[in-house]
DNA sequence: ACTGCTTATCGCAATATTCCGATATTCCAT
DNA sequence: ATGGAATATCGGAATATTGCGATAAGCAGT
């Protein structure tokens, strides 16, 4: 027995790390950094960028794409992908939830920047669960 | 051959890539949670927290050190485990400045959190390299 | 219809991760 | 010294990830 056991943690611990997860690759970084700094590519664009055969690009693609941190768009012959925004911003809200929850009373140590939402984090686009 | 190929990324995407990585695992995820929300705490506390067994969360537990996460300190018997916010804060800075690179012009959309230093993000930490 | 370009998917090998039990090792208390 | 409690590490099995080439499928232009 070698897999994850996933029965035993909360819905959001798991989601959280899938998110972390997507990220947790080199390549996928290069990936978001060369979409984010061209606002969109395509497939043949990221391979250029990042020397990868074109499989593998597919492969990470679908990964980032899963996560929800790519957004898909098919035109004609060619995906272009974007990074949608809202998923990585999670990230920094999660963070300083994360942090704010060890003593309230310095939370203002931590006010690194400012909450649009009261407290608890809310993960965009918890669907589906394995 | 599988293996991830480190060569055509460059330092900081490695780094940031292993510390996502760190984070990428629900027990890793609860761990740090549980750590955070009482400050401190040894190997057997979080034994009793998560549901792992004594060498699985060892094991997790090392991941999270060398990931720079997790500060040890050895007191007779027990080794008491607390997080470094530093290592936590560093993900908001990196997340702004990815978010930031794409558009110079609509920064301001982006000003989630202030800045504390100008402008790329420092890694904290970064000595090793595989 | 044919050709070329773009992307997804399959099959597979190499490597890495996750988890556990068993076995040290180290410290504290008796 | 002996025993117990806490932790690290080893060995191994199950599973997951990474990467590539080959193949398939879709669209655009000729």
């Amino acid at each position: 027995m070698g897999s994850t056991k996933n029965h035993i943690h909360t819905r959001e611990q798991i989601e959280l790390a899938k998110l972390f997860k997507a990220l947790a690759h080199p390549a996928r970084i290069a990936i978001v950094e060369n979409i984010l700094k061209h606002k969109r590519l395509n497939a043949t664009d990221i391979k250029f960028y990042v020397q990868l055969s074109q499989s593998t690009i597919s492969e990470h693609l679908r990964i980032l794409e899963d996560a929800g941190i790519l957004h898909v768009n098919v035109e004609g012959n060619k995906t272009y992908y974007h990074v949608k925004k809202i998923a990585l911003d999670q990230i920094p809200y999660y963070i300083q939830y994360l942090v704010n929850q060890v003593d309230e009373k310095f939370q203002h140590q931590f006010n690194l920047f400012q909450r649009r939402e009261p407290y608890m984090p809310k993960l965009y686009g918890m669907s589906y669960l394995t």
